[in-house]
DNA sequence: TTCCAGGGGTAGA
DNA sequence: TCTACCCATGGA
């Protein structure tokens, strides 16, 4: 076994437990968070092989990264797996202009002092979407035996740790629609996320190329808004996962968060919800989603 | 048994 | 653009 360590700084501080307790993602294979070591792990496929990454708090303001392989990493794979690492953290996200704005809200003051701001995310888009379709319509722990056994059945294993990394689009397009529906059990979500698969490993959808595009968020979220499965909760958060925080996804929880923060428990739709953030702009969903998170 | 969860597709108006 | 209806799954 081989061990390569990196140290990665963030612009700004970086708290590794804030961001795994961030959203659920932490809590989703192929990532775990182990709480008492305070390590984020993750079994990543790099080249042909699936290896370790093992996450931990350096200092203030950096992460260092441990990953084991079973052979030594090329220049390239290392430079793969910084590019990855750094997305996942978010550490290239500059949120002063957000910090600015929390200072101004009762509720989000306490926001900057303690750097949060960043959300955990997967390397790849795909893995984002498929997994934001895996949330729709169902329980918090359905949707973690969802991909669980996603991962499990189709994702490569680290011959190191023997945890699989996350499927590659190939692998979920050649898995079939049977196997997506009746073991992995996706239910009526089998089809689409086949179809996305299907799309993304012939090169028709690029998905990666959304996480630099210089499109505006209107945009990007026609694009997706065209893949089926994904409708305005799973746009917005993808959106959100893409570091565009136009749009509030509005799920069950927006509906109770808001009805009750600022409309007095009367019902609310899609649009009293975007509108309760309206003073926060560009930044409106980060801001639900740290009034979301103190109730967590 | 019925409801509903971190909704979305489709048809019809 | 809006509404009604249907869609698997599993726990409460």
């Amino acid at each position: 076994m081989q061990t390569t360590r990196f140290v990665l700084r963030g612009h700004g501080p970086v708290r590794l437990d804030l961001l795994a307790h961030s959203h659920g993602w932490s809590q989703l294979l192929p990532m775990a968070w182990d709480e008492e070591q305070g390590l984020l792990l993750r079994t990543e496929q790099i080249g042909a092989a699936a290896a370790d990454l093992e996450f931990r708090q350096a200092d203030e303001q950096g992460v260092e990264l441990t990953v084991a392989s079973e052979a030594p990493l090329s220049r390239a794979e290392c430079d793969a797996v910084v590019t990855r690492a750094r997305w996942m953290l978010a550490l290239d996200e500059d949120l002063a202009e957000f910090y600015r704005l929390c200072e101004m809200d009762p509720y989000l003051a306490h926001v900057p002092s303690e750097g949060r701001g960043r959300l955990l995310r997967s390397p790849s888009v795909f893995e984002e979407a498929v997994k934001t379709i895996c949330t729709t319509n169902t329980t918090w722990a359905q949707t973690k035996g969802m991909v669980q056994r996603l991962v499990e059945k189709l994702g490569r294993p680290s011959p190191v740790s023997m945890r699989s990394a996350f499927p590659d689009p190939q692998a979920i397009a050649a898995a079939g629609a049977r196997v997506l529906k009746d073991e992995v059990r996706l239910g009526y979500r089998a089809p689409y996320v086949r179809q996305l698969a299907q799309q993304v490993s012939t090169g028709e959808l690029d998905l990666e190329a959304m996480r630099c595009s210089s499109d505006a968020t209107l945009e990007l979220r026609r694009q997706l808004l065209q893949i089926k499965g994904i409708g305005p909760y799973a746009a917005a958060t993808l959106l959100v996962l893409l570091g565009r925080y136009d749009y509030i996804g509005v799920d069950s929880w927006a509906r109770k968060l808001v009805s009750r923060h600022f409309y007095g428990g009367q019902p609310v739709g899609e649009k009293e919800i975007q509108a309760a953030f309206d003073g926060f702009g560009r930044w409106r969903a980060l801001a639900y989603w740290f009034y979301r998170w103190d109730e967590m």
